[in-house]
DNA sequence: ATAACATATTGACAATTATCGATTTGAAGC
DNA sequence: GCTTCAAATCGATAATTGTCAATATGTTAT
């Protein structure tokens, strides 16, 4: 089972990998697949595919199926459901100091 | 040395642990001591510092040391500045919507 | 100065994550 | 059928991160 947390983290893992960065990177200028995401970083197959894997349950990006080809893109409606979980997860509700420490 | 990427990185770790998420919630309601911290948390005093170092690092939260203790806080600039980095590694720079996501 | 307290740091170990090579799956063409 | 190619999965290992107990640092009160 994943806790409420747990879900949170794992949208913003998209974001703590240098790879994946890169990926991400790539993926601002467009869609692309697989191959060509190999063909500019310095990993492995296999190594490519559980960062893309990692960036899809983020939600961050979405694949696109073409015969053999695995095209990536990033999903404009999973970045802006980040950004919202960012702003709640960062949001200041109220001003309260710390009672232990108030006297 | 310190890479770019791995520079923001460092920004999204801040929401890739449980208990960081757990604390985050604690300080929206406001400034919060160590002590404070400690004991809504089911970790030592060690790690709870480790991860504050972590999320002070990251410029979500800052410290205000006042005698003994040390109060945190979310920061709003360093949120502000991470909700723009997120918008900056996710906008996609030419017009390529994902058809595989009904947007 | 000494004691008590709050927090930070250290060092060791556990848990998780990144990485690779090998293998498997699946799709297209023969 | 068989072969080839793209991508995913598996199993093992390396690297990183989280955790704790012990200790150190720094602050306040006695």
């Amino acid at each position: 089972m994943e806790t409420i947390h747990q879900a949170h983290a794992k949208v913003f893992k998209a974001f703590c990998d240098e790879n994946r960065l890169q990926i991400l990177a790539m993926l601002r200028t467009g869609e692309k697949c697989a191959c060509r995401l190999l063909e500019e970083l310095q990993i492995s197959q296999s190594t490519l595919s559980h960062h893309m894997k990692l960036l899809c349950d983020s939600g961050i990006v979405c694949a696109r199926r073409e015969g053999k080809w695995t095209h990536y893109s990033i999903s404009p409606t999973g970045s802006r459901l980040a950004m919202q979980l960012l702003a709640e997860l960062t949001e200041v509700e109220s001003v309260s100091s710390c009672p232990c420490c108030t006297e």
